[in-house]
RNA sequence: GGAGAAAUGGCAGAGUGGUCGAAUGCGGCAGUCUUGAAAACUGUUGAGGGUCACACCUCCGGGGGUUCGAAUCCCUCUUUCUCCGCCA
């Protein structure tokens, strides 16, 4: 969430950049400004009450010590009155600083400078294109119908035991899917990423602290008997790591990597765009944390871009890079690059990435502090990125790939694979 | 799942109703000494709100209660440890 502080400071150009996301802030600000003033009023007004409270306590302390009780049922009688006007003051105050809290939960990053206005995908700004769509054979299919072919995907199985969207993947498939989770985490490992195993289930708390709760708590599932959540990305348990914590600054740049699971409820629509791996409620992912320092952040974001760029060169895929308008800008992030593979058999681009700087949005929630060089404690920076998200890419390699008589393997995956083609 | 114990500052660890935001040790930082380092010695060292700066207020796992006054007493939740049971 936003700094107050920082609202403050700036709040016209906070509103003409929330124009981008097609939001009229003014109101909203305003109003967090006002209720920050009530609030600090009301704290004022309730620190001077308890320290009269605390220094007739102490007097009293005195009074009984050397005998004069008598005196101290006097001053009793005043604290009790005090008590009083405390216990109201304090309730006010909870009442406002739970509104505002509220208030601000419903404020969005601002964008940076060189996003885009814009409302839909259409305005999304393509800064980037890579990689040559391939001749396909005149038999070429789409990836739900190779894998039907060579036995490598069961989306029907996965209805049997689950439901739609939780595919069951075998054989070279499954192989194909292990080996890409590998040389994913063995390059971001090599890029100076720390691989980590997160758990995949978070608490409330947790799902604050990144942004998807409160409001988008219909995204994920929920295990209601013990009140937690199956996380949608690996971003959520690998930031709040750093949850409630003042990190020293000679710590930056904090690196992660993560493969996990993630899982996602959305109520999605059905027809040719969500067919297949397109879209699914279980997918793996393999993911990339920055906490940065504020200065070194948008480099940062660049460093992310390249090194997802590198991956898919290798991959041999082809690709574009997308900045995000404010539209299409995910709630929480400043800027966003989004990573689309060209599927040749669909004609059609894939989102197969998604690389955000959050600044402080996400700090301020989690609390993420450092102390700098004065010994201030200031909010770091996060940042996540896909590296990469596996069923679109999948999807790109099985159609991009695919020969008269099955699939090849991208160079940099027989290793992993320990085979060169689906046949 | 059953029984018991515990949760205090970066860490260890005192503190069982009143100048306790908290002894002491370790660690960190600064200084003295030293060519430099180590050792020794001296000082300093939690977070948040508030202030120009002070003052002041809040925080001893979370929440609630008793009391003029709570780290300390009561309730509750969470977590950790020990023993038993079960188990990949």
């Amino acid at each position: 969430m936003l700094q107050l502080q920082a609202i403050r400071e700036s709040k016209n150009e906070f509103i003409t950049a929330l124009k981008k996301r097609n939001i009229d802030a003014a109101p909203l600000l305003d109003k967090a400004i006002a209720l920050d003033d009530k609030r600090r009023e009301t704290q004022t007004k309730l620190d001077k009450t308890l320290a009269e409270s605390n220094s007739l306590s102490k007097e009293i302390g005195m009074l009984f010590k050397t005998g004069k009780a008598q005196e101290a049922t006097v001053l009793k009688e005043k604290t009790g009155v005090l008590k009083e006007e405390s216990k109201v003051l304090s309730d006010t105050l909870t009442s406002v600083a739970e509104e505002l809290q509220t208030l601000l939960y419903q404020i969005p990053n601002i964008p940076h400078d060189s996003v885009p206005a814009g409302n839909t995908e259409e305005d999304n700004e393509e800064v980037f294109a890579e990689g040559d769509v391939p001749e396909l054979v005149s038999s070429a299919l789409p990836h739900w119908e190779l894998a039907k072919k060579y036995d490598i995907i069961d989306f029907e199985l996965g209805v049997k035991v689950t439901g739609a969207g939780f595919p069951v993947y075998k054989g070279k498939g499954a192989r194909l899917q292990r080996a890409l989770i590998s040389y994913f985490l063995d390059k971001n490992a090599e890029a100076g990423y720390t691989e980590i195993q997160v758990p995949h289930l978070v608490n409330e708390a947790s799902g604050y602290g990144t942004g998807q709760l409160p409001d988008k708590e219909g995204q994920m599932y929920h295990v209601g008997e013990d009140d937690l959540y199956l996380i949608p990305t690996a971003e959520v348990p690998v930031t709040n790591l750093f949850r409630g914590e003042i990190i020293k600054e000679e710590q930056f740049p904090i690196c992660y990597t993560a493969y996990t699971p993630c899982f996602r409820r959305e109520a999605g629509s059905y027809g040719a765009h969500v067919r297949g791996l397109n879209r699914l409620h279980q997918f793996d992912k393999v993911e990339i944390v920055r906490v940065e320092h504020p200065s070194k952040s948008f480099e940062a974001l660049d460093g992310m871009v390249e090194h997802v760029k590198n991956i898919l060169r290798e991959l041999k895929l082809p690709y574009r890079v997308l900045r995000l308008c404010g539209g299409d800008l995910g709630f929480t992030s400043v800027l966003t690059y989004d990573f689309e593979v060209f599927s040749t058999a669909q004609d059609r681009w894939l989102e197969i990435s998604s690389v955000s700087n959050f600044e402080a949005y996400q700090s301020n929630r989690l609390k993420l502090r450092f102390k700098d060089e004065n010994g201030k404690s200031q909010f770091a920076h996060t940042l996540n990125g896909s590296s990469l998200a596996l069923p679109r890419v999948l999807a790109g390699i099985l159609e991009n790939y695919q020969v008269e008589d099955g699939i090849e393997i991208p160079e940099v995956l027989i290793p992993y694979c320990g085979f060169s083609k689906i046949d």
